[in-house]
DNA sequence: ACTTGAAATTTGAACGATCAAACTTTTACA
DNA sequence: TGTAAAAGTTTGATCGTTCAAATTTCAAGT
């Protein structure tokens, strides 16, 4: 009890040498059956546990994944970056690897910050979550060769040749599918209230309501233009924003909004001019969403973190591969992927009302290899 | 650059030993001026940085604080932990620790963590975020004497001699604020939606207004149960609630709510029912309060997290104290204690609309004793 | 019974740092 | 100048594990 009980220990009791308790702990399968089960019986007596510094120190290997948090404000926010640790920490145990969090004041600190961790083999690699164009970071890890996916797609690079490992939510899929469901049930004139172009997200997001409009009704750009407004982020400019439109198009069944705060900012203007009945879609189900009662778009977290491990690890290992491993896809033939899309899943609500009511939810989808939906798609 | 330097390289290049290379790092004091520059250069020359799986293997501190994430549904939620974690790991950083996440399936498998990971020296501490009444994980950690603080207070333990550390966010002196906020304002009858009673938190926050009511106005316990109501966590029944308090009670001229969701109810309510300029406030200061505009009492996780380190290592300390070490209070002759409580801030925004406009915030307020603050003003 | 090779197990060394104690140099003071 | 104490530096051992190679055990084939 005075002291904690080593390899040494455990092969002493149970009559062997250290290595092969080793081997009992590490390598079950070249140990024979009646000599394992000695082992195992003198670990379960002493209650050992191995030494996790004395071991990665050994094998070079940390076992440990670091995150880095974003500066509160930009990024991956609030709830959203919340779960996504919550289910990479799970899925990463798993496998038998745990989560270690960092923080940066700027960029140079940063990348100290991942040499540090690196050259002290805390981490075996990282997940990085708020990439710019031309991230200096990115290109830093690249180089240096260091394992790393980030959360959030590459900007301004080619998807399907991928500078680096990414997973991403598929927000042309989400809206897609949003809108689908308001075609389905009966809607024509379903409009979109967006970011400013430019936006890559708020881009792809629009595209999935442009495509499922054009598959159906067969509108052109120029009609999906002005079925479409625009306005900077945040409840009241969108509430303004919706009201003027109001006043502009009398005849607007539905919206389907970049996100949830745009969205609210529609509802309220929606229940303002009295409108029964008239669905609102948004994008994050946020804890907002839950709140009001209104239709969103979820991303589905627990299969980001799969995604990421996905990358990391490969289908089912229990180690990080080397920085350039090739990381054959589970279907069969299908060609290496450096990153993975996650499709979001529809959560509808009462949204055209204040009060919420029950939550249905929609049917299931999963993970799609890029490009392939899209592209399909849009034919 | 085909191998990481080590303390040996180090030495060589500065023509020392191993040792002084550790002292250098360790207790720099301790070298001579002229040879530490010369070792520093060597360290700069090189990169060097130390193996930390070495060193912890060594020293037997893994600089290291384990949080455990719940599971989604309980305790501390969303944005809440999340802004919790980020302040721990910058706040961690400056002292030289790190932050390792872990979850667990069940309250078994939960111990079973704390196990190897302190027997596997992988943490030295244990940050706990839900904690249950006679809760089987903190008795563990405490007879185990495992250091470890839990962020939410102890439930039915006295709060001044406590069992184990302890965190949490002064819910009393947030909702005797927002009162005394709105009696400044020259409100009289403001009224209080709560949670059932009987949830320590939720008791904790109504007799903050509970307070500043008697205070100001004389009320007896039989008037401020007449401004009372009570409700289940949610929008709508909050609202419902609201919608029915009107009904019966005109002279209303503001609320205090137990949470954001139920203020957010409340607005709703307040709204239909077509006041103009009736406050209301809510708790936590959650991203929907935001959206809406609802004032309400933010919770200061950078202090929660300041606090927590302080009372694992001590007001500057670089390691973690062992458990049941004494904490002397940085404020001359006051007693150890086992906790600290932080005062949340208000946040005022136009809460008496939907429409959020600019946002005022109150003046800054510090952490206080637990005990100190409430006692007094209860006179 | 003898060889052969595979299977199972053991042994010595190493991973990279710090501790504890020994050693050397410098400082202070008679 | 001599000597004791203090300051600065070095040496050997050690933390607990796994690697690599050596050794032993065992089963099969001749």
């Amino acid at each position: 009890m005075t002291q904690l009980p080593t390899v040494d220990d455990v092969a002493r009791v149970a009559n062997v040498s250290r290595q092969t308790v080793s081997n009992v702990l590490n390598s079950p399968e070249i140990v024979k059956a009646t000599t394992r089960g000695r082992v195992e019986a003198a670990i379960a007596e002493l209650g050992y546990r191995p030494h996790a510094s004395a071991r990665r120190l050994r094998t070079r290997q940390s076992s440990t994944i670091g995150v880095r948090l974003d500066p509160v404000t930009n990024g991956i926010s609030g709830s959203v970056l919340d779960r996504y640790l919550h289910a990479l920490t799970e899925l990463a145990a798993e496998r038998g690897m745990r989560i270690m969090l960092f923080t940066a004041t700027d960029l140079d600190d940063e990348i100290e910050q991942y040499r540090t961790l690196r050259d002290g083999a805390d981490v075996d690699a990282f997940v990085v979550t708020a990439t710019r164009h031309a991230d200096p970071r990115i290109e830093w890890l690249t180089t240096e060769r260091v394992p790393f996916v980030s959360f959030g797609r590459p900007w301004g690079a080619d998807m399907d040749a991928p500078d680096h490992l990414w997973v991403d939510v598929d927000g042309f899929a989400g809206h897609y599918e949003a809108t689908r469901h308001l075609i389905g049930r009966g809607h024509t004139r379903i409009g979109y209230c967006g970011w400013p172009a430019g936006s890559g997200t708020g881009d792809e997001r629009r595209r999935g309501w442009a495509v499922a409009m054009n598959e159906a009704f067969g509108l052109d750009d120029a009609a999906l233009e002005r079925l479409t407004t625009r306005t900077e982020e945040g409840v009241p400019q969108a509430r303004r924003l919706i009201e003027k439109m109001f006043a502009a198009d009398h005849d607007l069944e539905a919206l389907v909004c970049v996100s949830d705060s745009v969205a609210l900012g529609a509802m309220m203007a929606v229940n303002e001019a009295g409108h029964r009945s008239f669905p609102v879609i948004g994008f994050d189900n946020t804890p907002v969403a839950q709140a009001v009662g209104l239709s969103s778009v979820e991303q589905r977290l627990d299969q980001v973190a799969a995604a990421t491990l996905e990358l990391l690890m490969g289908a089912t290992g229990r180690r990080v591969l080397p920085s350039g491993e090739k990381r054959p896809d589970d279907e069969a033939g299908a060609a290496d992927m450096g990153h993975r899309l996650v499709i979001p899943k529809l959560v509808v609500r009462r949204s055209s009302h204040l009060a919420p009511v029950d939550e249905t939810e929609s049917a299931d989808a999963g993970i799609a290899p890029a490009g392939s939906h899209h592209r399909e798609e849009m034919q």
